[in-house]
DNA sequence: AGAGTCGTTGAACGAACGTTCGAGAACTCC
DNA sequence: GGAGTTCTCGAACGTTCGTTCAACGACTCT
């Protein structure tokens, strides 16, 4: 169908059937418990094959995790364009990627957990996008705060914590008896908000200083 | 020294050596990235010499998750059994868990992050522990939540999320520059509670409804 | 039809893996 | 001092690992 264009297309799909398949054994495995004969069986690609597109394990790895973390940056740009009320820019962040948790478990779940397992010169490459998601997010924090942070709780404690709910997500989510990603995305706001908040927060922040004898 | 001990002191002593050093190794490299020959140049324990001290490397991962796990489950059983009052409970729990995140981060680690090295006889006893731990805290957060529950957040999330934010805390702990345990259980109580429970959270968990046309 | 990529492969490489084994220290008890 | 147990170790086992390489069919251009 194409004229001058040489054939790229199938080579791309093929590579995008890898990294597919490569990521759900990866999440299943771990990535030094999977083997490349492991992904050559699952993706019906002979061994030496899979070194056509890409040149190592290690580079296998990091174009998943940079594929993946760099379209739930963008999406999540995008949809923040559009929005300004602080609390909701809040809900539009953690709605993001919680969709893409329930949507991608197991590219999600490789992200989160095969962090270590890059070496240095690659590591420092998702770890560079993973700071700029980390900043994005303290910005959306800071806006949030103009309403009122509750005191005793330091604004780095909150937003890890925030990232302590969500990326615990695929630890524990069973799409059979669990909540579908807006109502799971509803639950952490709700607590996020009302826990970060001042008003209430300040009496239980008092209570427990009280009780320490601080 | 002892007279008619065996000697089994200095065996069980050195088996701890192991179990630290492994755990610290199992920390930084991950279970599958570490290699028996790696344990032994750490504990100074010859290759072979290992097999002494149990009889294959699951088992060692099986010893440090189940000798770390037991520990955490006893101490917090001890220091629920003199607390009555909800809330303080609540604190007592996310305190111990805490404590030990930071006095033994290695442990803690492989606990969180190796769960799924462990083949199945094995696994299964380790899960087993955690189901008691898991069904503990359910009965923690109900005694909070006669206080009165936020609406629209079901207590497996809440439960879930206070365990997302506890044991997160691995990935970016660092003990120069965050909170001790102390200030750092304040937060993440402070958050739980205030986030939890009803009045202003009824609040945010309508507004939200409401913006998605629920 | 012939040159030149693109995609694929089986076979093989050396290195590293978990585990075993038999021999031998070191120690306790009689 | 000799028997028996506890502890340690070097050497080796067979297997699996990530990666390489030369070769070959399929396809596009001229």
């Amino acid at each position: 169908m194409p004229t001058t264009v040489p054939s790229p297309r199938d080579s791309e799909a093929k590579l995008q059937h890898i990294l597919l398949h490569a990521a759900q054994t990866f999440a299943e495995e771990g990535f030094e418990g999977t083997s490349m004969r492991d992904i050559s069986r699952v993706t019906g690609v002979s061994l030496s094959g899979l070194y056509y597109y890409f040149e190592s394990k290690q580079k296998l790895l990091y174009l998943i995790q940079y594929n993946t973390f760099n379209f739930i940056m963008e999406r999540l740009q995008a949809r923040l364009d559009t929005v300004n009320d602080p609390a909701t820019r809040l809900r539009v962040f953690v709605q993001n990627h919680i969709e893409y948790f329930l949507s991608h478990p197991s590219e999600m779940k490789v992200l989160a957990h095969e962090e270590e397992a890059l070496d240095p010169p690659l590591r420092d490459e998702v770890a560079a996008i993973k700071r700029r998601y980390y900043a994005l997010a303290c910005e959306i924090l800071d806006g949030v705060a103009a309403e009122g942070l509750a005191p005793g709780i330091p604004p780095r404690v909150a937003v890890l914590s925030l990232f302590g709910m969500m990326n615990w997500v695929y630890k524990w989510h069973n799409p059979e008896i669990d909540p579908g990603a807006e109502e799971l995305t509803n639950g952490i706001v709700a607590i996020f908000l009302n826990g970060v908040l001042e008003e209430k927060a300040a009496l239980y922040a008092s209570e427990s200083r009280a009780r320490t004898g601080d």
